[in-house]
DNA sequence: TCTCGTCGGTTCGGCACCGTACACAGGGCT
DNA sequence: AGCCCTGTGTACGGTGCCGAACCGACGAGA
């Protein structure tokens, strides 16, 4: 048994959980592909809207995953360290994400040309298609703890509003104040006083439960950015015709 | 062609944008798997923490992914419609989600029996893996925008200090304040006053860019739920020693 | 027609966090 | 030794949302 070959460095692949976890054949075909590197504080992995040359491992450093807003804000979307990978967009099939992976801590990790990974992933094919709406579904979490860092409750409403609608046919939604509250994680007054403003410029118009949209581009102007780059992200990632 | 067989009614699956966009061959294989059903309002697709029985896949309904919190608080994660699936987790090999879906807008869709669905993707090994980190990863966002909406600042430097530290060796951070507030979306002036009151107690101690953790114990009792959601989730999806 | 439950509107004090501004201190550099 | 930069502590008014309480008003059902 190799002993002191490898086992006992710090930035042994198999110090990466993922990495670990593989079953023995599959392991055998990754250790070729698998590059170490070094991941000093501040380094860009990957950067908003720019395809994706590797994805990576990191064994001591730890990668955040943060979404910049257009105002220069920012907030961190999630945390990876050795336990997991940066760049699932790869393998989920959208190539790139809204948001910038920042290396937090610095280390060392290791890492595998797109190429490689996604040969892995090319025999099955409806696999692609859920992977890629689910890279859209996490797109709109991502946004949704962004929002709630960032925006108010007039704007917030906006963006419900608009993914809703966008999610029925029509113009007309039937819904309580009571019950987008209970969806935004507000008070319900918070939502009659929103509302109350769209109402009275004209945007939409409400009773009893029905909400009426009047100007959608009206909303689109009052609501945050969030709307736009989740809405951007589904018709990028899941273009209405098309198979795959 | 069959023209007015089944095109234009309102509860047909090509409705549903991702079996609309499956390839003829996949569309074959999956038609007779589908069952149609009647999304009435408030219904629960599945719960928090229960395995799924089916995805879902609304044609004219609207389904809520929302986090329930222990105190009864909620927020929601992502609303999914026409375009998507409900119940992703099924084939990213979780089985089940710490969310909750409900019937937000009710309406009609089309389910597949869980163990259907999970046969379609028992020929891709390594896939598995990834799908269940990927559903980790996706907690820890969820997570973060309930976090976002829900938790004091104090809170939220508990949690994602807990979270940092699980992805490094040993008990510090190298980590100024000024970093953390644009991880966590605040000031560096809120950052400061929430540190302060954890070295007070004597949970943390820090300069100038390293923070040390004395009590771990402790934060994790300061800490909101959100810390331990996803810490738990990891270690169901990922358990430290196995390959799938 | 009347009742009662649901839905929407209003108010008030409180608080967490914001924006801004500034003061101070540790530590690397010349 | 002295300097300066970076990182941390403090203060102050402003504001967006909360919790609680209450009221009007619409509409379904008796």
């Amino acid at each position: 048994m190799a002993l002191r070959s490898s086992v006992q460095f710090d930035h042994q692949p198999k110090d990466n959980q993922l990495l670990a976890a593989l079953p023995p054949d599959e392991w055998a075909r990754w250790l070729p592909m698998l590059e170490w590197v070094q991941l000093p504080l501040g380094e860009v992995l990957y950067e908003s809207g720019v395809t994706l040359s590797h994805v990576y491992f990191p064994t001591t450093a730890i990668v955040s995953l943060l979404y910049v807003m257009e105002n220069g804000a920012s907030a961190e979307i999630a945390v990876v360290g050795h336990e997991g990978i940066v760049g699932v967009s790869l393998f989920m099939g959208g190539e790139s994400t809204p948001s910038r992976a920042v290396v937090q801590s610095a280390g060392e990790g290791f890492r595998v040309k797109a190429l490689a990974i996604k040969e892995a992933f090319t025999r099955a094919p409806v696999l692609h298609l859920l992977l890629r709406y689910t890279q859209a579904l996490i797109t709109q979490m991502s946004q949704t703890a962004v929002c709630n860092r960032h925006h108010t409750l007039d704007q917030q409403l906006c963006r419900w509003l608009l993914l809703s609608l966008d999610r029925l046919k029509g113009s007309e939604l039937v819904m309580t104040q009571e019950l987008i509250a209970n969806m935004l994680g507000v008070r319900r007054e918070g939502v009659t006083e929103a509302a109350l403003k769209l109402q009275k410029a004209g945007l939409i118009r409400y009773t009893r439960g029905r909400i009426t949209v009047l100007d959608r581009v009206g909303l689109e102007q009052r609501s945050c950015e969030c709307y736009a780059v989740v809405k951007h992200e589904y018709d990028r990632l899941l273009p209405a015709k098309q198979a795959v």
